[in-house]
DNA sequence: GTCTATAATCAGATAGAC
DNA sequence: GTCTATCTGATTATAGAC
């Protein structure tokens, strides 16, 4: 399956990976170690942030006080506000990556069902940023963000064999196309139902899951 | 079935109603005809902006450019920004009651299948007003506005009666709370899926529907 | 009620000392 | 690299003349 993504230069920038020794394999110094332990303490906060409050209200302001460090400071480590929400981006992706290659069930349909599943616990558990889709200034600073646009590339193309094998063993509707599937299991990371569900206070966040498993997978109708 | 709303003292102010003359049956002046016309435009620009860019990004300065008055006499119509929001929600909530009025299938699934594909199709044609579930000045705006919630009240109701019939006529999974079912069918509204689809520029705006019917209703599994 | 002009506030980003 | 203090621009809302 081919997906119609952004593909744009790569350019490396140093906030971008995990951790440089992690990605380099060169030895670093101490003082890079605690650069690197702060930027991850700054992505952290923007990511509960971000999935607390959405990119428009957090503001930079409030990262700073958060993360315990002025301002200016901030500004050092990330050029941008656009920039904060795209490393969050990534470490989350990194995250779901992880998750991905974690997975042992040998039937597609089970993997991309583990898929979904953390995908809406990590929701509810509020550690997904959530970022509006009609911002121009933020879809511009992801698009040229080579960690990010290979990340969602990676985890797309290793989700579209998944379902093109579950398609191809009729556990996933061979009828819908590949694309729609797989644009229908990334939209529940941002879905509504879990917050809705969760404002009653009827259910568990396990039972929330098991719910709206439910409809993605075998729909409202009756089987 | 019972729809946790919240419920607040009612409270009247003119812009709420659709026509004056419509809703009291009075005889109106010229003048108040055409003062409701106004605000009729004002409030289809403020929704096709609210559909464009969400509330955040829509800026009363563009409302009042895009109407051809100032932006002083704006505030003279309505008080607030958050007012227009909720001017345009109550709006496209009359009509989604009045196509909910006008449905004649028989059977409840085919009811709620007409209203899902209703909702979509608005949100297609940029129809459908988009708010932050977050931002608090809305929320209490919203809260406050009894056309709004009564609508709200209305519009749950009638579907939540749909919903139990079809669960008894064993057409909707009786397995499922209806609550869920009910908030499932809201979600459609803002179903990211349909912008994506739009977005790959494969499908026509009536595939898309048919495609997000589909694992709605039926899921993404074989049957 | 409509306008022009302006207030008041807030948020992203930067200057410059240390 | 971190800080305080500040700039700059955008945006909601209002004053006051007509």
């Amino acid at each position: 399956m081919v997906i119609r993504i952004l593909l744009l230069h790569p350019r490396h920038t140093s906030h971008m990976s995990t951790t440089l020794e992690a990605t380099t394999g060169k030895k670093i110094s101490f003082r890079q170690h605690m650069q690197q332990a702060r930027e991850e303490a700054i992505i952290a906060v923007v990511n509960r942030l971000l999935a607390e409050k959405g990119f428009d209200a957090m503001t930079v302001d409030e990262v700073a006080a958060e993360v315990g460090i002025a301002k200016a400071s901030l500004y050092k480590h990330f050029p941008s506000k656009e920039d904060l929400a795209a490393a969050a981006m990534v470490r989350v992706m990194q995250r779901a990556l992880a998750f991905i290659e974690s997975i042992d069930h040998d039937d597609p349909l089970s993997r991309l069902q583990a898929v979904a599943r953390w995908t809406m616990e990590i929701h509810l558990a509020g550690e997904m940023p959530s970022l509006p889709s009609e911002n121009s200034s933020l879809r511009s600073a992801l698009a040229v963000n080579s960690s990010y646009t290979d990340l969602l590339m990676t985890i797309s193309e290793r989700l579209g064999e998944w379902i093109e094998a579950a398609q191809g063993a009729r556990q996933i509707n061979p009828g819908m196309p590949p694309i729609a599937v797989l644009y229908t299991l990334y939209a529940r990371a941002c879905d509504p139902v879990l917050e809705f569900l969760k404002g009653t206070g009827q259910f568990s966040n396990e039972e929330i899951v098991d719910l709206v498993m439910q409809t993605c997978f075998d729909g409202l109708r009756s089987r």
